[in-house]
DNA sequence: CCTTGACTTGTCAAAAATGTCAAGTATGGA
DNA sequence: TCCATACTTGACATTTTTGACAAGTCAAGG
């Protein structure tokens, strides 16, 4: 797969995950440990980015899913 | 999970998996896409660096597992 | 010993992620 | 129309990953 489709379709992953429990890309930045703005929410979502592990990780926790349930993709 | 923890438990889920094929760091770093040295794999094994999306996906192509598997942790 | 293979560690440049802020678009409601 | 909310986009500094190379450790075998 290429990396363009990889960012995107991980985004598209995390959007879902995000809109299934209800939270707006506000909500989600301030459930995520530490400090991380709603750009790099947008950003992640919309596959502009490339998030390392660590970020990844932060996100699933933020959305109460496990990593390997946030990248079965 | 702490950054730091959650790197070394990745890294070792790697190299468990690469050892689980017999491949060697310059054999994993050979099938992995696209350029990608040794030196790399030995510091995400060690939990020295926090891999990017696109690294773990070509790690995880490279061992014939899922993302997901891989980050089964 | 000496060599080879496997891995680690240091440094470096280039590219990119992260964190922050400001400004833009679009939608929907008062 | 005005305003608030949600999201996108651009720019910027800082930090870090990535990729490349050289040199180092360490163990096994000749």
């Amino acid at each position: 797969m290429e990396k363009s489709d990889l960012l995107r379709i991980a985004g598209k992953r995390i959007q879902q995950l995000r809109e299934q429990k209800g939270l707006t890309q506000v909500d989600l930045a301030g459930k995520i440990q530490g400090e991380f703005d709603t750009t790099n929410v947008s950003r992640i979502e919309s596959g502009r980015t490339n998030p390392t592990l660590y970020t990844l990780h932060r996100i699933s926790e933020a959305l109460e899913v496990s990593l390997s349930e946030l990248l079965a993709i």
